[in-house]
DNA sequence: ACTTCCAGATGAGTTTAAATCATCTATACT
DNA sequence: AGTATAGATGATTTAAACTCATCTGGAAGT
């Protein structure tokens, strides 16, 4: 190679401060080394980069093409690194409010416990936010979902405020907090199937429905009601006796969380993450 | 700093050929070096930028994308590096047709000669070519031309073909060649002024026109003609007895050579060329 | 199935580039 | 004028980069 990188860095740094003295620091070196390599420069490329007017320096014509350059190369180089870097020690997930506020957000402390080394940030919300490096949980149909990534298959039950009576389903009319979510191209909650698995056909049910699970569930909590909903977003409010299961059955769903081609995110970090996170949604 | 620039460089190489040996043989290097400096810049970074299958490797998803800014990042750097080369061993000229061909590339080898480590390229024609690092010899109106940036002043004078008689003004009717430049904002050659400095006020001549000065010059040297136009073009032709003066006095002009912002060019080579380039315009 | 070959990995040793230190110069500021 | 500061210069030291020797494992050839 004709020049070296680091005299170019030297150069880069120097042309963006105007100071030797300011390059020396920001590269954690001594003035002395950022004169020695933009002399070097200037001698293979064969100009001047600077007019030294005593101790002031000033850059040339040529200097300031070459400064406008290298910023820019080191620029686009230096934020991939940043992002690399950041993919190395940080996993980012995106996901559904629900899954975030009652599985994910909950479990984020004992995620980093256990990888010490790693540091989780979990969004959510519409922004389609799709770089590449930041992982997407999804709700949605088994159908239409590759079989390599879903990460847990969803079950439906009833559950209820804890510490209330179980409800006697064959008398009184029941209020029941369900789910229809603003995407139309996702089916219902599978009720009717969870009726007659458990032998409930006749039931007098009213249903209340909210547009994410999050909410019916908050809302059976706060009003000691009946909420029928997804297993994987209740199984730690039931752990923590603040959601009851009665002796129903749950049944399963068409519905289930994957991550889109799951098998892109390849870093040690995002392994661990997907790893780790099939494993808490599934007991 | 974080991680090290050569190895970044030679993971570029690797990622664009696909290859640790190919990278070796592009950087002069060893196999050996670029697997060090993969590894080196793997742990540093805690990501995996190439899967290795035995034998063969590929790229992992951050390592593509860690490639793509790479490459972008040093082709930036490098193309303006080699511009920067060039500006140092080369100068780049471009000025009007009859200036080209009249006096800069007829001198074109001895500057070469006198500077042995520099180049020169001469280029004519309307491409407004503009790189920074071409200089133009530009032909204009000293009066919208800062002071600074003039190279030589014109005056103007008939010139004969070599051998032939001095016209006698006052008799016959004598024909001229002479110019109008396509540029209208250009006034007309002073051959008023000429003509009074030499007191042939009422001599009898025809003129014929052409658009650029070369162009009279060649027509009077190949018709044994006379041509009015300026001393810069000629001097050349004169000396090497293609062409001759009278005893006719020459007229300073408001015409002159310039190179627009001539203090910006400031490299070694620029300078070397500005100097000598003035100085043989001005004798 | 067995060798052969080749690309890359690994670790120790060597080389050379890069950084520092000590000294010097020029200019700006008081 | 005197001092302080930025940078230049050259000798010396240090550490990064490179190579060499050796090893590994998969692919190609017989």
């Amino acid at each position: 190679m004709q020049v070296s990188l680091q005299a170019l860095k030297a150069f880069e740094s120097a042309a963006r401060q105007g100071s030797f003295k300011l390059a020396a620091e920001e590269l954690s070196l001594t003035p002395t080394a950022i004169s020695h390599h933009i002399s070097n420069l200037e001698s293979r490329l064969n100009v001047d980069l600077f007019h030294r007017q005593g101790r002031r320096i000033s850059l040339t014509g040529t200097g300031i093409r070459l400064a406008k350059a290298t910023s820019d190369g080191f620029r686009i180089i230096d934020s991939a690194l940043e992002e690399v870097m950041k993919a190395g020690n940080a996993v980012r997930v995106t996901t559904t409010s629900s899954l975030a506020a009652m599985v994910l957000i909950p479990s984020q402390h004992e995620f980093e416990q256990a990888n010490p080394d790693i540091s989780m940030e979990i969004s959510t919300g519409e922004s389609v936010n799709s770089q590449s490096y930041i992982i997407p949980i999804r709700f949605g149909d088994v159908s239409v979902v590759e079989d390599s990534d879903v990460i847990r298959s969803e079950s439906f039950n009833v559950f209820g405020a804890y510490g209330i009576a179980p409800p006697s389903w064959s008398n009184e009319s029941i209020t029941l907090f369900t789910t229809e979510w603003k995407n139309k191209s996702l089916p219902a909650p599978p009720l009717a199937a969870w009726l007659e698995e458990n032998g409930l056909d006749g039931a007098n049910i009213k249903l209340k429905k909210f547009d994410q699970e999050l909410f019916g569930i908050q809302q059976a909590m706060a009003e000691n009601g009946l909420v029928f909903c997804s297993t994987t977003l209740t199984k730690r409010l039931v752990k923590s006796n603040l959601l009851q299961q009665f002796d129903t059955r749950p049944v399963k769903s068409d519905f289930c969380y994957y991550v889109p081609n799951k098998d892109s995110y390849e870093t040690r970090s995002s392994a661990r993450f997907l790893n780790w996170v099939e494993d808490i949604l599934n007991q």
